[in-house]
RNA sequence: GCCCACAUAGCUCAGUCGGUAGAGCACUUCCUUGGUAAGGAAGAGGUCACCGGUUCAAGUCCGGUUGUGGGCUCCA
């Protein structure tokens, strides 16, 4: 009989007859094990239990505990709604069923369009299989035996012949039902204890917005009631900080119909926050060699159709023709044809028309004015171009190099209507926008820099982040040189900077390389913000030059930064990030008076005064409610401090201290106060 | 743009088998002047998103439009 030896992860050796299983060895180690066990890692690939090993094997059994063990649950999930729907309407034809974050789905093809209300069917029959315990059975099969086991399959034909030529084609089995998969499987069925479907969408088949749209199923499961649950109350907790609910309750910010999809309006405390959050950055950016410029929101369509944007990002943008003639500058075909402005009653407007604009202008299909001569514009829906006309308007000298121009941008990009989310993703929004204008042997400090002013950023708001730097797509301009060039500058400024980088290959912009930062808040979940993109396309399309030290002419480099991003964008992962409770220098108010009785009005006025003087942002709940009323109302508003006085502190000249988080701290004199705010960064 | 769901008072939501619209909070007025997260009373507030259809009768059933939410694609 021979025998082999397999190496288990803490070194030790096992000798093991020829043919023993991975759950044969978990058997061995203990029962226990054995019971957690599900599949096994073998020489770093993850296999089922089921799977023989041989001499030499390195083999780790993973278990119920380990970080694959729900990937590995969620993906025979997968394969179980997928027998589910096989068995409630044989006709469905499927895509593909990955385990996703939090859960799994199942993309597939049927004549009939299943709804929420197919859930608890689809269920049932999911409930009935785990109940079977089925066993997951591996089979190797050649190209030709899975081209007519799965013959009444396109999606999965199309699958099949576009795996590469060396890949073993593997089926899994549980009852009768078989799937496509590389695997490994939980063994059996029984192993989903909890599990419940969750969403209902379309997805393009292969993420090909060309293809047919198939009908995604997604899910969750664990290991345990308990687990899921707990998952559950989770989403639920996500659901409360969701920043539409809190922009609205802390007055932060609305949308209306009137105005626009995708078009926020911030009342005066949102208008605050960003205004702080601005003034704050600014202070920023002048610090470390940035030059603030303004320039306009609309440009004459030529600049856009030099820039290429005219051609290129058209469907993204709002451009309309303007009657230069004389004794009008109204926009072709405005008020003046719509039958609905004959001053009409209010209310008698239709709401709803108000896409259209952006809509028909970008169709080019404006009628025509009497007066003749028109010019077209565009709304910006990036700042470049302006910054580049600032930089062309005089010969550059290689002395003045780097030359960093900043500008908090508002661009306009007509999104898809299904992609608007909030503040996320808005129709208009304002950029912390900045070009670098440099040398080549300029251009690894600059993005050094750049990293550095993101570290200074994230790091004051609590969030820890990753960088993914994206090389050269399929189409692009620039020469090879360039982007190799250019693609190594951002690699050694984030090595010199001890970051750690993703390469997204092939996910670069047309224009150049760029690096990505995603950042994580406080429950977990990972957001984009800041970008680093050196531009190959403004320098060459605009000629932009600079005089070198021996008197040549050179075109600089441009790099393209945002560290917030979106100032919306960035405001509503604040909010999310803190629940709403914005750091006391960000918040619209800082401090409320509380009066016990209009007697003690005066003095609340009177501390408000003096808190005011320190540059606070100070109200005074003078309204006619008892002081619990008062305080929640404070609370909810997320306001930092609450100062509650009466007789005893007006007598005693101080504040009742309350925090909003620690509750009641005690009597203290107003300058004790200031002293902790002071300490806690009141001020920008 | 595409797929699914949803749309009732400023907000959160009830409204059963199709029979003339309900609550709490918020708002207005009055009362209450207090000690650390929600006092009392009265009043006002709705063309049930919009357009059409079925019906003696539509918030309710059917179709369309718009908007919102969740996905897909795209993106800061």
């Amino acid at each position: 009989m021979t025998t082999l030896q397999v190496y288990l992860p803490d070194g030790s050796a096992q000798t093991l007859e020829e043919g023993t299983t991975a759950a044969e060895v978990a058997a061995r180690i203990g029962p226990r094990l054995a019971k957690q066990a599900l599949a096994a890692r073998v020489n770093n690939k993850l296999v089922d239990l089921s799977s023989r090993l041989e001499d030499g094997d390195r083999l780790e059994i993973i278990t119920t505990s380990s970080p694959e063990a729900l990937g590995i649950l969620r993906h025979s999930s997968a394969h179980i709604l997928a027998e589910s729907i096989w068995t409630l309407w044989p006709q469905a034809r499927f895509g593909v069923g990955p385990a996703i974050e939090d859960g799994f789905y199942y993309d597939i093809e049927l004549d009939r369009q299943l709804s929420l209300d197919d859930f608890s069917l689809i269920e049932a029959q999911m409930a009935k299989i785990v109940q079977k315990a089925l066993p997951f059975k591996r089979e190797i099969i050649s190209r030709n035996e899975a081209r007519q086991l799965f013959a009444s399959q396109p999606l999965k034909l199309e699958l099949i012949d576009e795996l590469p030529a060396n890949e073993v084609l593997s089926v899994y089995r549980q009852g009768d039902f078989f799937d496509l998969c590389r695997g490994p499987h939980v063994p059996n069925s029984g192993w989903i204890k909890a599990f419940k479907l969750t969403k209902l969408s379309g997805a393009y088949w292969r993420g090909d917005r060309e293809r047919q749209m198939l009908q995604r199923v997604y899910g969750t499961a664990w290991f345990s009631h308990k687990d899921m649950e707990t998952y559950l109350r989770r989403q639920e907790e996500a659901q409360k900080r969701d920043h539409r609910k809190l922009g609205r309750e802390l007055g932060i910010f609305m949308m209306n119909d009137q105005a626009g999809v995708g078009l926020p309006l911030y009342p005066p405390a949102g208008a605050r926050v960003i205004r702080l959050l601005q003034e704050w950055l600014r202070k920023q950016l002048l610090a470390r060699g940035y030059e603030e410029v303004i320039t306009p929101h609309i440009y004459n369509a030529e600049i856009w159709k030099r820039s290429g944007h005219y051609y290129f990002y058209r469907d993204n943008m709002y451009f309309f023709e303007v009657d230069e003639g004389e004794g009008s500058a109204n926009s072709v075909g405005s008020f003046s044809s719509d039958p609905n402005f004959d001053f009409a009653p209010v209310g008698s407007s239709t709401p709803g028309q108000s896409g259209a604009f952006g809509e028909n202008a970008s169709g080019g299909s404006g009628s025509s004015a009497a007066s003749g001569k028109h010019s077209e514009y565009g709304l910006k829906p990036m700042n470049c171009p302006g910054h580049v006309l600032l930089y062309a308007n005089q010969l550059r000298s290689y002395r003045e190099l780097p030359l960093r121009y900043f500008e908090f941008g508002t661009v306009y990009r007509h999104e898809l209507s299904g992609v608007v989310q909030g503040l996320l993703r808005a129709r208009g929004f304002t950029q912390d926008d900045a070009h670098v204008f440099c040398r080549p042997d300029q251009v690894l400090d600059e993005v050094d820099d750049i990293l550095d002013f993101i570290d200074f950023v994230m790091k004051s708001f609590d969030f820890s982040y990753t960088a993914e730097i994206s090389t050269r797509p399929a189409k692009s301009i620039g020469s090879s040189e360039k982007w190799e060039f250019a693609t190594e500058q951002l690699r050694a400024a984030c090595e010199r900077h001890g970051l750690t980088y993703d390469i997204n290959a092939g996910d670069g912009a047309f224009y150049g390389p760029k690096i990505d930062i995603k950042v994580k808040d406080a429950i977990g979940r990972t957001w984009q913000c800041s970008t680093i993109q050196v531009d190959f396309n403004f320098p060459e399309r605009f000629d932009l030059s600079y005089r070198t030290a021996d008197n040549s002419t050179a075109q600089p480099w441009m790099l393209h930064r945002a560290i917030l991003g979106s100032i919306e964008r960035f405001l509503a992962i604040l909010i999310e990030h803190y629940a709403g409770a914005l750091p006391l220098w960000l918040s619209p108010v800082q401090v409320v008076m509380v009066p016990l009785a209009d007697r003690h009005l005066d003095y609340a006025q009177q501390v408000a005064a003096q808190l005011r003087q320190e540059a606070l942002r100070v109200e005074v709940a003078a309204q006619k409610e008892p002081l619990k009323v008062k305080l929640a109302q404070a609370q909810q508003r997320q306001i930092p401090y609450m100062l509650v006085v009466g007789d005893k502190e007006q007598e005693s000249a101080t504040v009742s201290v309350r925090e909003r988080r620690q509750g009641d701290l005690g009597t203290h004199r107003l300058s004790d106060f200031l002293a902790r705010v002071t300490a806690e960064g009141a001020q920008i």
